[in-house]
DNA sequence: TATCAGACAGTAAATGTTTTCTGTGGCCGT
DNA sequence: ACGGCCACAGAAAACATTTACTGTCTGATA
């Protein structure tokens, strides 16, 4: 509980000047005399001297952290992209705030403007825009307010609000999975959706949609939460109203693990009669049985490339780093059977 | 890119002194009048006034935050972790620094004497210790630095150092395992173990050792990554070598979910031919096939506690908040056939 | 009428840095 | 011998706050 050691005491107990100190300590300003330098330099090991980054940062009005908005830490998504923030951030002799908003949208917003007060370089945001007139409004608001406060904002996934994002084009996905699965003879699916307010989820269920209108070919789609849960009882409900359902899409791999689950209960077979079709390719898929079929998206990447484009030059409201989500064949897809 | 509004500029603004404002924000000191209160309220919002929390923490000497250092965010365990810090954390007020370790012992206490540079209240660290006596030293040395510095630091796994930890008994745990395990018919086992140099993975191990010594069973150790990779290969080849085994006791949940997808691929039926036990019940551990037996370690609650205990009054260095696994019987753990 | 208290407002010090500016010698070239 | 430059050291301002202290009125009491 004995007080800070301060730069004061430092040069004090070595016998000079604070702005000596400070020129050794930072490399800055005209060379340093060996001896003087040696000096100090025993008076910071003796003393254990560490510099104070409250003063540092108030001094120079840059500061050494970026704040991240996570909608659900423990979740391998969320947990995968903050992997990559603080990582790269680590790299560059970052810091991250992060915060947790449970899912709350206002406390998403409400971290932004706080994160602000703490002086960070810029501010990523990790979960998709909600659906809802109210808040991209107030994100916007947010957005311009930090941004004129000399604050980045970088968004891991896509928002309705003009903004830079690091992330997928989503609607592909859907429009992909379609394809996909089309081409395996399948004409009657089941989408296995999360939350209607999720515009990630809207892309995705959208570009599914489009492709089974241009196929002709029929779907069914039960809305719920991104969870185990809900692929789990989703699957049993869509199939005993739809039985000629021979291939779900997942919106998520977390649901379709579920689902995966479910169905082995029902008895029914993947993917000799059922095929199950995820995204995110977390970190399990390939350790369920059977393995999940799904789409990889790099989420560490999209962190990290979210903390270079803070700092990397010129970003207008529109820049757009979109990434593409890559087919990962395992044994959860499969031929539709007569 | 415009700079940042000061109290100062209110100041100006309303046509009064700094310190008034500062009053009227923190609401301390006497009574101010009805309309300079407005006044200055006004101005606030016409220029969008937030605090400089730099300057607050340079000037209080308390920060509002707290550090953890965490080994791997990507992972469920340390994620649901970190979840129960930053959500205790921020209802209390705080932000939550974090930084991931990337499971390198160095980095984990050079973050550790980072954090503290940064004024934090506390440091948190997520990570069992390394058994190692390099790691040991140095760990014991920054936890004296830091505390003599006034920063406490609270570990969520046990830690061969002597410092307050909020964790799991252990070896209890592996004691239990084995016992329940026994009581089912087995007699003969595969110990799917984490690294050797991991504290609470020896614990488990040796909990189980003396149980297994006790009832006179035979078992063997499969060493390697807290991974589903690990718990993959592992199985196959323990079974290889010891054909006889029933029961597989897997010191982590990734591990035995692996374990699981091995034995299904092996043609061996869980759990009739081979029980899995495995600890953690990270969420997905309900949704494999067939759902995983396992120890539920609370580890949003090692989190919160965490951080109560940093405010909450005395602590020694033996401080220590056990909490119990509780054994949820799921479908993955049988009855030994003959 | 003088004194005193109460209700405010404002000044200035202090926090730990960084950085600009001002000094102070010594040395070199003319 | 003197002007000027170089190599260095230290003083002090600035950063945005909080807070202890110093005032200044107004009104009441003796």
């Amino acid at each position: 509980m004995s007080k800070q050691v301060s730069i004061k005491d430092v040069a004090l107990h070595a016998g000079t000047s604070i702005a000596t100190v400070s020129r050794i300590l930072n490399d800055v300003g005209y060379p340093i005399s060996e001896t003087l330098r040696s000096r100090v330099e025993t008076a910071i090991r003796e003393l254990g001297y560490r510099p104070n980054r409250m003063a540092q940062n108030l001094r120079s009005k840059q500061t050494q952290s970026i704040g991240l908005v996570v909608r659900d830490i423990s979740d391998s998504y969320f947990g995968a992209i903050a992997q990559g923030v603080t990582e790269e951030a680590s790299t560059r002799g970052l810091m991250s705030l992060v915060c947790s908003s449970k899912r709350n949208p206002k406390l998403e917003i409400e971290y932004m403007r706080l994160l602000a007060q703490y002086q960070v370089a810029g501010v990523i945001i990790a979960g998709a825009g909600w659906v809802d007139e109210d808040f991209r409004a107030r994100l916007k608001r947010t957005v311009q307010d930090l941004n004129k406060q000399g604050v980045r904002v970088i968004s891991c996934a896509p928002q309705e609000v003009a903004m830079p994002c690091a992330t997928v084009d989503n609607s592909a996905i859907g429009r992909e999975a379609c394809r996909l699965l089309s081409e395996l003879g399948h004409t009657t699916f089941g989408v296995l959706s999360g939350d209607d307010i999720n515009y990630s989820n809207l892309l995705r269920v959208e570009g599914f949609a489009e492709a089974a209108g241009a196929a002709g070919a029929a779907w069914f789609k039960s809305t719920g939460a991104f969870s185990w849960q809900h692929g789990y009882t989703a699957v049993r409900e869509l199939l005993t109203d739809h039985p000629d359902i021979t291939a779900f899409f997942a919106t998520n791999d977390n649901i379709a693990v579920g689902a995966l689950r479910g169905l082995e209960e029902m008895g029914k077979r993947v993917p000799d009669q059922i095929s199950v079709l995820g995204v995110g390719d977390i970190a399990m898929a390939e350790y369920t049985s059977p393995a999940l079929s799904t789409f990889r998206l790099p989420f560490y990447d999209f962190g990290a490339t979210a903390v270079k484009m803070i700092f990397d030059g010129h970003l207008r409201e529109d820049t757009l780093v979109p990434f593409s989500g890559n087919y990962i064949r395992r044994e959860s897809v499969g031929v539709r059977k007569k």
